[in-house]
RNA sequence: UGGGGUGUAGCCAAGCGGUAAGGCAACGGACUUUGACUCCGUCAUGCGUGGGUUCGAAUCCCGCCUCCCCAG
């Protein structure tokens, strides 16, 4: 009898062709859909059938567990994610930050709270459909690796995994490439082999987070000035919080060139607009630092980070300033290093993920007033 | 009131008799498990207004209007 994994399914085509290949390697596997915030189930609301996890996707992921003969499940997480995720999502924006909560999510609900029941429940694993790799380094620890496809590759958003959580993990789409996953679902009569990649904040259907956040925090948005680096109002903003550092659509304002957002600053309620170089930066300093390739850094650390998902690893130096917190410094320049996103940190070679952490100052090299 | 200047898309702006550049903004799409960036596409049957000249006018002429500057 082979491991029992409780795979995550999404509804989508990965995490459903994920299922499939553990049923095929001899798991004994049970589908799990995770119901996140409530108001998903209002039959009124529009469709968002692209994003991540939605509970929209719920009968898709059913019929797909169906298909393949396992057991499925549907467990309540709202009371966590609303702690963990919505929660930390207000405060990171309140701070004048850009939280990114899918990473969250990732953190403290999938590969946590999901892992916990299910190791309540009598499973070996929790399965998902990510694009990385779980691999046995010879110490006994356990190296997150990117996945093959480097166009899909996740191991972005999963950096935060702990050893703990690493041990009880499955990555069955690791050595796959998204069109041998598509093959794999058509081949298993998966209806939804075709569905296209998921995005939007699952919580925010309408992508206005803006106007989540004046519900979920009762307080309407304060409207502010847009200034120049100099401190002259170019015009109206409609909130702080709506806003991201290099942000350039959406701002409204008819300058002579485009215009960036280059800072937010929550405690004068003002965003700095200007040109894009203000926003190329070396150095940021990280908290919350989760090591995965080891337990700590004796001396300072070359090798590669990004700090954004769509990123190609750069060049940097990593030094441990505390027992959670870590500072880098970029060989190059990095455009827009953006408080409450995540930096993942990378091997020399590009292919293992160290460690990661949240960034917390972009340490912005603007003479503001 | 007199003299000078100005008026082109939401903003800036080219054009100087031959059938409305460009930038910004906006909108749409691509990309994307967050926010962004980026890329592609769309965006003035009309140039303050009413006449006139001309085969043809944003371009030349006349009247009126707007705003700005200088005089008083």
């Amino acid at each position: 009898m082979g491991e029992r994994i409780l795979v995550a399914m999404s509804g989508g085509v990965d995490s459903a062709a994920a299922a499939a290949l553990l049923l095929e390697q001899g798991c004994a596997c049970a589908g799990v859909n995770l119901r996140l915030f409530a108001g998903e189930e209002d039959e009124t609301a529009p469709p968002r059938e692209r994003s991540c996890c939605s509970l929209s996707d719920v009968e898709d992921a059913r019929s797909a567990a169906q298909r393949l003969g396992m057991p499925f499940y549907v467990f309540n997480f709202t009371q966590e994610f609303e702690v963990d995720v919505m929660r930390r999502f207000a405060e990171g924006y309140a701070r004048g930050e850009t939280p990114n909560p899918c990473v969250d999510c990732n953190r403290f609900i999938k590969f946590d709270a999901l892992i916990a029941r299910a190791a309540l429940l009598g499973y070996d694993a929790v399965a998902t459909g990510h694009y990385a790799r779980r691999e046995a380094a010879p110490g006994g620890r356990w190296l997150l690796r990117k996945g093959v496809d480097a166009a899909k590759d996740q191991s972005y958003v999963l950096a935060f995994l702990t050893q703990a959580q690493l041990a009880r993990v499955r990555f069955p789409l690791g050595e796959l490439s998204k069109p041998q996953v598509r093959a794999i679902a058509s081949a298993k009569g998966l209806l939804n082999a075709e569905k296209r990649e998921s995005q939007d904040i699952c919580f925010v259907p309408d992508g206005d987070y803006g106007a989540f956040l004046e519900r979920y925090t009762g307080q309407p948005l304060c409207p502010g000035n847009f200034i120049d680096p100099q401190g002259k109002c170019l015009g109206r903003h409609r909130g702080t919080v709506c806003y991201t550092l290099g942000q350039r659509k959406g701002l409204g304002l008819a300058l002579e060139r485009p215009g960036y957002v280059c800072a937010i600053l929550p405690a004068e309620n003002s965003v700095v607009v200007g040109d894009e170089d203000l926003l190329y930066t070396r150095d940021l300093c990280a908290r919350e630092w989760n090591w995965i390739a080891f337990d700590r850094l004796d001396a300072p650390l070359r090798c590669k980070a990004k700090v954004r998902y769509r990123q190609t690893e750069q060049r940097a130096t990593a030094e441990q300033t505390g027992d959670n917190t870590l500072r880098l410094r970029f060989d190059e320049p990095q455009r827009a290093i953006t408080p409450g996103q995540t930096v993942a940190l990378y091997d020399e070679g590009g292919e293992y993920v160290l460690g990661a952490g949240i960034i917390d100052s972009g340490l912005q090299r603007l003479d503001i007033q």
